[in-house]
DNA sequence: CGTTCAAATATGTATATACATAATTTTCAA
DNA sequence: TTGAAAATTATGTATATACATATTTGAACG
């Protein structure tokens, strides 16, 4: 009797849906959409398992085994009687920091300031779609700035947010908070790529930087999507010796 | 009837062994400790989850649990009907490549050519000891190495392999074979560490990268554990240009 | 000798159920 | 009013069970 009922569940969710992927693989991710999306916001409460388990149709083992996936991998935060819960942007992921500068300085034990230098709104040019991964015109926004500790220059920002993903950085004017950090609590990224390497600082930003022209410098790049769409692509250049990129990596299965 | 089996078998378990963590967690982790320890190599085949329901005296629900976290987190590979099988260590993590230079380099369609400088064999000094992150005393081995792409020369490495934690080292000559992909096809990493910096290349390191004296090299450190205990590290020295690491990361519930 | 088809088998996903555990809310007495 | 005890609730872990699915093995047959 027992099993007939389930049964009878697995058969008609096959008959009315393409039952492919399996259903808690189809729980996860619409949950991770919602919160990838913006939809569900960092504090927002997650229906609890028993009204999954409605909605979905079946039973609390299979909404619990997707929950606790999106637990695992740090989307939400499960707490008992409570419930489950967005969390805030993963702010360093666990494996290379989306570093906030400011934070990064003042550990230094030095005063932070933060300087906007130019602003430019404009159509995606060519350079700009590929620096983002766009395929599509649409309008951009162009930051410089500079960040310092105490009174030497830390490093220069380059960057390029999509108003097509972030409409809202088009009112905003950046000259007092620092385009990163803005970001970071306004939008849930949930893909991020970085690039690093070492240059030769060129003329300008050698003295930016503050720094002989032909010196080294790291140059750190980082791409990141939110459900498949760019939103923003940055630059910093760090004078060399002033900055290093770490990243840990352990399996995750412990 | 069924419930009380169940239960008896909860109660006895909590009798017989610490139950703090649970016992999901408790297979997992034998399994994966036999794996980093290197006593079930890449292509064993882990025990059925029947067996194992047997040998932990629990249901194929619980075995099955911590087999398919031990899958998603890559240390093994699962086949049905066959069994689930000791993956081959991941030689490019989700993270940060773990990079062979030979492949590196012959993606650039150069010919690849590898060349040992130096080796020694010495009782850790204090600045081994830190660079291993080692706490004790023990021998470890010294190498220096150049890479070719061509003629012309493409890094600098500069390895130390703790004896200790892989004595076999000991009686390789590393003339024909670097020690990179020697170590990878050979000890299973359980965590790793990653700085990269640039630098101006100090003068013995313009000789040997053929470079002016002062130009801006990256550098890419990694120092590498298998279960807790540190293996090696290495520093690659490239002339800027010559290279960059990409990083990408994607939150792995999906 | 090879090809096809059926049985066997290990994993993959789902169910209903039970009890543990942590945290909040309610109740009730001092 | 306060403070301790009890009820409530959502998650955490485990069980027994069922059936799906992929793959190998082996047998039957042309």
């Amino acid at each position: 009797m027992a099993d007939s009922t389930g049964d009878a569940r697995i058969l008609d969710d096959a008959a009315g849906t393409d039952s492919s992927p399996s259903l808690y693989q189809r729980i996860l991710t619409d949950i991770r959409d919602r919160i990838v999306s913006g939809e569900w916001e960092p504090g927002y409460r997650i229906p609890f398992e028993h009204e999954l388990t409605e909605q979905y149709g079946c039973s609390r083992m299979t909404v619990n085994k997707a929950l606790s996936q999106l637990a695992k991998s740090g989307l939400i935060e499960r707490r008992r009687r409570s419930g489950s819960f967005v969390r805030r942007p993963q702010s360093q992921a666990a494996v290379l920091e989306i570093h906030d500068i400011r934070i990064e300085v003042e550990a230094l034990g030095l005063p932070y300031r933060y300087e906007l230098i130019a602003q430019t709104r404009r159509r995606a040019n060519t350079t700009d779609r590929e620096r983002l991964g766009l395929d599509v015109q649409g309008q951009v926004l162009a930051l410089q700035c500079l960040h310092f500790a105490g009174s030497r220059p830390f490093c220069v920002e380059d960057r390029l947010i999509s108003l097509t993903a972030v409409p809202e950085a088009a009112d905003e004017q950046f000259s007092e908070a620092a385009p990163g950090p803005w970001l970071i609590g306004r939008v849930p990224w949930s893909s991020a790529e970085h690039v690093i390497r070492a240059t030769a600082a060129d003329t300008e930003t050698a003295a930016e930087l503050n720094v002989a022209n032909g010196s080294p410098c790291l140059v750190v790049e980082r791409r990141t999507w939110s459900a498949e769409r760019p939103v923003t692509h940055v630059r910093f250049t760090y004078p060399a010796n002033a900055h290093a990129v770490v990243a840990r990596f352990t399996p995750s299965d412990s």
